[in-house]
DNA sequence: CGCCGTTTTCACACTTTCTTAACGCCATGA
DNA sequence: TCATGGCGTTAAGAAAGTGTGAAAACGGCG
């Protein structure tokens, strides 16, 4: 059995995903506001969390950021704002989905259930992405089978491109997963690891394509 | 069923409209001036509102704006032909289109449609506009499925007209959220990046279509 | 303290993107 | 008819972003 937090300062709102929730066997416990919601997640360790942008205080964004610091439960945003933007920003932060209010409650669930899974996946200790390999248990990656050495910066950098491997990754966002919570400005030194990650994987590994402007992308060979 | 409001004083009109609307199943109520028309918006809470610009008394933009400060509700313009600076005034302060009398009401019904699309029900950050997608978490773009190479600029033009698909944009809001913060006059340059985006979106695509004087509107090809 | 692996900074050439300007087209109105 | 204004199109210079090598700063360790 599943446990679920809601994080929502609508009362009726939270009796209403509570009562669907735990239709579906979840087990839920609550949260009013941001503060009290980051003591829940810490106390019991849920394995999913409802978290309500629109929260009275702290932010919701603020909200995920804290907990991003210390847990990778997958979190569903759930808002009745239109702008797009806060999406995205939400998204890079590392929420897993979205959904506005007003929404059904098939959808809700569906939703649930595919961010659960795919944490869970994304969290088998390997990724792979052609002839390269990187076990995250380890820190260890390997091209064609042979060991490849990186620095912790590298595989860090190597591990957010090939985690969307065929997909830009935005400069924002490789910055915010592998300088997390740095002061200094690394926007300049990000070329030059990408530089010496392109070397380490040679002519045989995927390729780092660069999107002027955007981000870098990693294809498979 | 929808409510609308027509405010417009000529009464040839409104039963005009009235006529058009209830034969598509709206529940119409009318006014013939500005101060009634907000008393008739606060009170029935209509689901749109036809808004005639050249009213006595008030003027349309300011029945417009004080409508604004508490509702949301989509607005749809009408006016007279050479009032474009009117016109644009109205779509700045939150109109969300516009028709030029005498419309056909076909022009008219679809113009409502449009601007009665929820916005709010699209989930995660994607913008979807018949064969063209916008991934904005990844700022990829796609045709048919077929990956569209964009530039920074080129995207976020094309974010804007997408997210108010069939519905016109001035140039003023589109310099305004592409090229926020900066202190250079793009309004030349807006022309050019246009183009580009036509030749990216070629045929298939949705179409960039200008309306002279005003500015642009994304149709669904 | 010096050594060494790592990370960051810097300089410069190179590529892509953006802006600017010029010109032609078309519709409108004097 | 010709001027006018707004738009589409094209080309070229300006600006921004990127790749690359080397050197400097950092931190752990003998």
């Amino acid at each position: 059995m599943s446990k679920a937090l809601i994080i929502d300062d609508e009362q009726q709102m939270r009796r209403l995903l509570c009562m669907v929730l735990e239709s579906r066997g979840y087990e839920v416990c609550e949260a009013a506001d941001g503060q009290l919601g980051l003591q829940e997640a810490a106390f019991h360790r849920p394995d999913v969390v409802l978290l309500d942008l629109g929260l009275p205080g702290m932010n919701g964004i603020e909200v995920l950021k804290r907990l991003r610091e210390w847990s990778d439960v997958p979190v569903l945003i759930l808002s009745v704002r239109d702008q797009e933007a806060i999406k995205v920003e939400a998204l890079e932060n590392g929420a897993d989905d979205y959904v506005t209010k007003p929404f059904g409650t098939a959808e809700l669930l569906a939703r649930l259930t595919v961010i659960q899974r795919r944490r869970f996946t994304r969290q088998s200790a390997e990724i792979v992405v052609g002839a390269l390999k990187l076990d995250l248990l380890h820190h260890e990656a390997s091209l064609e089978g042979d060991p490849l050495k990186l620095t912790p910066t590298e595989f860090a950098l190597l591990k957010v491109l090939a985690e969307y491997a065929g997909r830009i990754v935005t400069q924002n966002q490789i910055i915010k997963q592998v300088w997390a919570g740095q002061t200094s400005d690394p926007s300049e030194g990000l070329r030059v690891h990408i530089n010496h990650l392109r070397k380490k994987l040679g002519e045989t590994g995927p390729r780092i394509v660069n999107e002027p402007g955007i981000g870098y992308r990693l294809e498979e060979a």
